[in-house]
DNA sequence: TAAATAACCTAGAGGTATTAGGCAAACGTA
DNA sequence: TACGTTTGCCTAATACCTCTAGGTTATTTA
């Protein structure tokens, strides 16, 4: 029988893709296989179940993601960097919804600890250095934008703004220069 | 055979609770009919199918939220206000779970419409009235305080907080004392 | 080129979603 | 109280999806 070449790379990136096209809950080996003209018995032999398949896309998407948010950052400060991380992120969800889902995913403590998600808590640090906060003024700084940005990204994507005329885009840039403000004026215990 | 008096309603809640338990996405016809010691097709007499299911379990969730900030918003005015809204919406994911991650169920355009998803957003709207934000400001302050309410509790519900020995509780509380001056000089265009 | 490995398959058990059709309990009414 | 209607729950059956066990064959490697 005609072998295809699978491996676990390759199942996560079509699994991505999948996720983006039809929705990362609907994400199943079976779709899998089927998109590879396999059997779904095929695909165990490269990803050990279907939890670990989702667990991989997740880590691919973080991944890309990070990176993406590292080039937008390289060689910005201030509230430029604050505008293109802010991007960054937004435009990966809106790009590839599946993905961005997936990144959602709850890795636990071990996988989390070596995924990319910390090269994400990383970069927003990184961002807060052009505004001069102690800590643990920084953390608190960092939790907010982390909130804030995947909040709204989430709640856009669900629709949830599209009831009044006021676009998106409009209250996203307001957004950026109302955290601009409150970084370079933030309040004192 | 004995009937078990089942119903929409009855459903709804003992699905809202199995969602707490065990999670909003393990909520599934077969195990909500298991707890009542039928057969999953009985249900079916009540419910349309798995996804009406969940969506009733989303309004649900809805509505005892808005109650729930109605009732903490009652006499409140300005960072008072803005605290108790916030504190109801996160103390309800906390001790509610399953619920909250069902509050987030995408709806359709006629769903949301009737839902309690209206008076949530009218509840924001009423906090800002202690601010003095003209349109587009209020809408985009809106957004703002949904954004990040909402990312907040998503991110602490999944963990993101527990890396750092800075406390959710404290951050929390300094959130609100960022947003409160944010919103109190809200920068002009 | 023979042995070892790896890729894919068949078979099958078990769970969930859903429809169709049946029987019996509960209810309304004469 | 008996009778018909409604309706609550059941059985049966189909269709997916997940996952394991064990086999066959293509590919790699010694």
């Amino acid at each position: 029988m005609a072998r295809v070449g699978l491996n676990a790379e390759r199942l996560t990136r079509a699994g991505a893709e999948l996720a983006d096209e039809v929705g990362f809950d609907k994400v199943t080996v079976s779709a899998l296989a089927r998109r590879f003209g396999v059997k779904d018995a095929s695909l165990y032999s490269h990803v050990r179940n279907s939890q670990d398949l989702k667990t991989r896309i997740a880590l691919l998407a973080l991944e890309e993601l990070a990176d993406r948010v590292a080039a937008a950052l390289a060689g910005r400060a201030g509230k430029d960097a604050l505008a293109a991380f802010a991007n960054a992120y937004r435009d990966y969800a809106r790009e590839h919804p599946g993905r961005y889902a997936a990144a959602q995913l709850e890795l636990d403590y071990e996988a989390a600890r070596n995924s990319a998600a910390v090269r994400h808590s990383r970069m927003t640090r990184a961002i807060l250095r052009g505004y001069d906060l102690a800590e643990p003024d920084e953390t608190d700084a960092v939790r907010l934008l982390g909130s804030t940005f995947h909040g709204y990204v989430t709640l856009e994507r669900a629709g949830s703004f599209q009831h009044t005329p006021r676009t998106a885009e409009d209250t996203w840039s307001r957004i950026l220069d109302a955290l601009d403000a409150l970084l370079r004026t933030w309040p004192t215990a």
